[in-house]
DNA sequence: TACCGGATACTGAGCGCTCATTTACCAGCC
DNA sequence: GGCTGGTAAATGAGCGCTCAGTATCCGGTA
């Protein structure tokens, strides 16, 4: 069984450092954590200062010591989640093959973002609220997570592996599978992120193996 | 060239009215149009009775002429955006074979995304706003999306002409590619509506067309 | 051991403000 | 003369955040 328990990244207490970062106090991972549930449950904006603390036992004025502001801990979260989820990309093995390697990604980014879907959703969802520098910050960080899977795509077609496909198209679907994860999952549904992983990897090289069909340029209207 | 001015399924008064409705007065079709930009650029909570209101020359108590509450104005955006994407599948052809029945309802369901990409964020991103009977309401009217392409891969399936896929993965696959595009869609991107939809047409059919790989069970954990 | 000084964490009242909505009123118009 | 579509002002609730004050802990000192 898929373990339910790690579904918001927050498990046990060693996870929650792990996760958040062992220099924060346990009241400011706690507080993090308070923040994902409330913000993935009703946004952003239509949670108060007040649903945060409670959560943890804590007045309104609690938050302040931890943190500056109510969006400075939103960040906090949404930075965190792209840092952790761009991590597990980054530790992937160069060198098995291209096919091996896009495979591995695919599977890494579609569990995590399973495993991970509630503090997914947030980062995805909630970047609206996120003033302009702090905005900028994480498209950064997007990017880096862009290029990776692009530079996996285009060593495949270099090597003659894949199929001479839109690299730009194809990694954006394989990202939209991903990032869409955390609309849908839940962890009680059928399957586990390790299995939704592999079938999306699947799913994925079947995107890059097959023989490209008469496709228009980009740049021109088909109409 | 792409026609950029219908991105937001308000290009002219004649257009307006097909999609929001015969039946309602210009200024209900303004107020809806103004809330759809002002929900997708801020969202539900953050966009105020003000903005919505003098933006089309109105004051805040404007509103509360042609609709009960800011809540009913956003339920009646996400219910028609819903209807309408509906709609698309629904008068699509059934006759053909079942490749490309499939092939004509991914390219509706994305092109639909694509061009209205703006009322489709409202759509998809703000539906936590509502009340829970108008949630379950749209609920009620995505099963019905997701069943017409259940529909269509089974049959192909049964037919011999796809593989033994997943349907419900797959479909969920489907669903992921055309719901994340208004997202990342932008009508100044490389890439028109039309186009985008044959090229997930053709990722579509490569899914259920290639051989299953070993896949394991729903319902069991790999590790 | 006893005491002190200061840092840190937190409380909870409440300020200043904004919001959705209501109410009272008004102008055309069939 | 009521109906429709509108305004402006008022209402009351609730927001993020501040701030004066309190509790607790800890190292240094004698």
């Amino acid at each position: 069984m898929a373990r339910s328990a790690a579904d918001s990244s927050a498990g046990t207490d060693a996870e929650s450092a792990r996760f958040w970062g062992l220099e924060r106090s346990e009241q400011s991972r706690r507080l993090l954590t308070s923040g994902v549930r409330c913000f993935a449950v009703s946004g952003f904006h239509a949670t108060t200062t007040r649903d945060i603390t409670s959560a943890v036992g804590l007045s309104p004025g609690g938050l302040y010591v931890h943190f500056a502001s109510k969006e400075q801990l939103l960040f906090e979260i949404i930075r965190t989640g792209h840092v952790r989820s761009l991590d597990t990309l980054r530790s992937a093995e160069v060198g098995a093959d291209a096919q091996a390697r896009l495979r591995e990604l695919v599977r890494r980014f579609v569990v995590w973002h399973a495993e991970h879907h509630v503090v997914g959703r947030v980062s995805q969802y909630e970047l609206g609220a996120l003033s302009p520098q702090h905005h900028e910050e994480i498209l950064e960080l997007r990017r880096f997570t862009t290029s990776v899977f692009q530079d996996a795509v285009r060593r495949g077609i270099d090597e003659g592996t894949f199929a001479d496909v839109d690299v730009h198209r194809v990694v954006r679907a394989i990202l939209s599978l991903g990032v869409d994860l955390v609309r849908w999952y839940r962890p009680d549904g059928d399957d586990s992120p390790q299995q939704l992983g592999d079938f999306y990897a699947g799913l994925t090289l079947r995107m890059v193996t097959s023989a490209t069909e008469s496709m228009p340029p980009a740049g021109l209207d088909t109409a």
